[in-house]
DNA sequence: TCAAAAGTGTTTTGGGTACACCCATGA
DNA sequence: TCATGGGTGTACCCAAAACACTTTTGA
């Protein structure tokens, strides 16, 4: 029985308000010219999850380091057997969320020359079945937001409110109550720890903000509810 | 890059107030004689999941048409270099919850004989990395409780307040207040429907116990969370 | 002085918890 | 008539929702 086993990654970040999927356009055949996740074989001698990482650093020109810290989570397997027309191919999925960066991510050489950040909404047609990983991590990551501390990856090392509440706005879109949501965040130990006399200009107006770094908190107790879920409308 | 595919099978149920899993004994190397999950290779045409459902009927002799109708989902994907000392084994594991069974479930010929439900706090060491993959699929469980309706998964088709109530207890081994899971349960729309005119005697004592079904929800919203989960003590 | 964004306070409301109590049945 | 389990009622409490309000900056 012989199988290929390879790694999809589905690694989001917020941009300007929006938020983005890594997408690379493939070199070859098949689907050659489309867009599709970043991703390759297993090798026989590393884990799913080393050869995510390996994978994701090749391909996309992300900085060793950035990648070796990235917080990854297996998604699902997908394993049905004609989704690559080449052989028989189980792919185990990803999801990865970092914090927008400086550049435009995919300046490396080789591969990474055709990695690009997508709006969410503007992504075309995929390779494979890419489309559905795409949003199944899309409601995974909404769903992690609502019981995990996971939003924080989306952000810089240090950050504000106003930002840590745009990420959930952008990827639930929908509109927070600020002083709610303000109370929420700080009413859960552990999820963010103010950094001590610092503060920041956000958009050039408005009154500077407090900057926090996350906390050492993972999960959400009580969970920070999606404002249309829970609702019998 | 040969990788054989195999799944893996966490199947639980509530049987006298405990939670059970289902085993099986090896009847070959490796880890002959030791007690294992189900599953088995994934074959050139089907998916994983119709693998784990034909492993599930060829491995402990369930009824086909429980098997046809289990639900199963998907835990996650196994797939250390070495977690098979032949050769490089990648195991997507799932989990399924069924009622309790009016006999024993593995009276089948064949492989059938070998397999038995197994209290969970008495599993001793299983063969390969079962034992991780167990308490992973124990810990899923016990989550999905709290924001599915999967819990009536581990009931007959219809059931009491009562005995939806214990399993509750049982997979989180706390107690419940009755007067306030009861009104939960019933405040959820589309949890359970009443069957009307139904009553049933519980244990021989007590008043009789009207009868529920699944109602047509597959979410809990608002969540039904563990008692000592969401406090801060 | 105005717009924009941060941050505080207050009222209301709904769900969860705890617990007292009644009902129907077999022994 | 008593133990057992099903079912109802109710008072309390806390956290979330809604919204009015103050503060600090750049233009």
């Amino acid at each position: 029985m012989p199988f290929a086993v390879t790694v999809d990654l589905a690694v989001f970040t917020v941009r300007g308000g929006r938020l983005h999927v890594l997408l690379i356009r493939r070199g070859q055949q098949p689907y050659e010219g489309d867009w599709a996740l970043p991703g390759g074989f297993v090798t026989p001698r590393e884990s799913a999850e080393s050869a995510a990482r390996r994978e994701l650093a090749e391909e996309t020109g992300l900085a060793p380091d950035l990648v070796a810290a990235l917080h990854l989570e297996q998604l699902r397997t997908y394993s049905e057997p004609d989704r690559d027309p080449r052989m028989r191919v189980v792919s185990v999925a990803f999801t990865a969320l970092v914090a927008d960066l400086p550049e435009p991510a995919a300046e490396g050489g080789g591969d990474a020359a055709h990695a690009r950040w997508v709006p969410v909404p503007e992504v075309g047609p995929l390779a494979f079945d890419h489309a559905v990983i795409l949003a199944d991590a899309r409601e995974r990551v909404g769903s992690k937001l609502e019981y995990t501390c996971l939003a924080t990856a989306f952000c810089p090392p240090q950050f504000t409110l106003g930002e840590l509440q745009a990420v959930y706005e952008t990827v639930w879109d929908t509109a927070l109550d600020r002083p709610n949501f303000r109370r929420k965040v700080l009413a859960t130990p552990g999820f963010v720890e103010a950094v001590p006399g610092a503060a920041r200009l956000t958009g050039g107006r408005g009154k500077p903000a407090a900057l926090y770094r996350p906390g050492p908190a993972t999960a959400l107790h009580p969970p920070l509810l999606r404002p249309s879920e829970g609702r019998t409308p």
